[in-house]
DNA sequence: CAAAAATCTTGTCAAGCGTCAAGATCTCTG
DNA sequence: CAGAGATCTTGACGCTTGACAAGATTTTTG
């Protein structure tokens, strides 16, 4: 046995260690091309985003798309699953940092609006992508992946809330994501419509949120 | 002077009838491919609704769209703004019937359900056409102005159950309305990935958050 | 280094889009 | 009823789209 028998010899490893760089490779472009669609999705919209549009964005030609994706909605697929990975990031260092009420109710409204500001176009994305999935089905299951990752930093905040306010949350873990979601979604929308007052409206309404949900 | 002048004669006021008839049907097919539009808008999306597609729902050919309006865009104002004058109409009566916070609240979260059930497609039509705006300026003005009207519904029920409550609301007319945004679309997504139980679960939810509002 | 495989570019295809214009058809007027 | 005007159909246009295929180019392999 071993890492040397008569099939495992070092071609063998050379070989295995090319299609292991050849995958990475492989995925690697999938991931480059992912991202220029992030990129374009969100400043032209997914009505509005043809594959070329993508290409452009992105050091290839409009060609190369369908060498690696199959289709324009595999290629969706995979951008909102890169989405994924970052959009909740910045959220947990604050649950770990606070040690009041106050800190943490303000520490969350800073984040959202910070988001509001700093990724405007990118939750607008996000907000189009999932009215997609109303209409397009093939879409549903990675939404709903993102959705319930959502849902799942906004309980995490609120149940810590909770804690640190010694008060029982009065809502399920749902219908505090819904209430954010509404509240994001409201300030978004406004925001880019030319009123920038919405983020710090935001930021109180989100503080007020919490504190309304644990009294 | 009175109506019958050498100018304003017999032949006149045929004229000026004549007239208004025209006037009322140019305006009438405006309103009847408005009509076909949000059909096809409803069950098709924005993305995917061509012009062709809105006169196949019509009883007329896809040529006649532009004899009636100048533009795509402004077929779709027209659409929005025909929408509106629907979609706040059942809200009313229930703020006029009930005497009782309890009635106010149950008989609230029944015409939320109501809506979601019979009207599912046509308020994912809603929610793809306000997304729409955020990224054509053009929109802006009718999706504001029904987004108005829906935030003065929710405003006129959140008021008048304080009223009967006898509690002042805790919260100002755009958040209670954010909130209650929040509910239904979250709802309306669970409902249309296949989730009819999400119906039962909006009642619990809209009429909760009524009786959190006022305490 | 040469053959083979992987990667990328370019050009093309059919289909569908919004828009428009010419002319058929219907309706009203004098 | 004849002519004029309003209304509607049809077909065409230039353009963009997703998809694909043939071949150029690069990388890997033996």
């Amino acid at each position: 046995m071993g890492w040397m028998t008569t099939t495992e010899g070092p071609a063998r490893r050379r070989q295995v260690r090319a299609e292991r760089a050849a995958v990475d490779k492989f995925e690697q472009r999938r991931a480059e091309l992912a991202s220029s669609a992030l990129t374009t999705l969100a400043d032209r919209g997914f009505a509005n985003t043809s594959l070329r549009d993508i290409a452009e964005n992105s050091p290839y030609s409009h060609g190369v798309v369908h060498y690696y994706f199959s289709d324009k909605l595999e290629l969706m697929q995979h951008c909102i699953r890169q989405y994924k990975q970052d959009c909740v990031k910045h959220y947990d260092e604050i649950l770990d940092t606070a040690t009041t009420p106050k800190e943490l109710r303000e520490g969350f409204a800073d984040a959202m609006v910070m988001t509001l500001r700093d990724e405007t176009t990118l939750h607008r994305m996000w907000y189009d992508l999932r009215n997609q999935s109303m209409y397009t089905c093939e879409l549903v299951g990675v939404i709903q992946e993102i959705d319930q990752l959502l849902e799942q930093m906004v309980w995490r905040v609120v149940s810590r809330y909770s804690e640190l306010a010694e008060s029982p949350s009065r809502m399920s873990s749902p219908v505090a994501y819904s209430l954010y979601d509404g509240l994001f979604l409201r300030a978004l929308i406004d925001y880019l419509a030319g009123k920038p007052e919405s983020a710090e409206t935001l930021r109180r309404e989100c503080a007020g949120l919490l504190a309304m949900l644990c009294p």
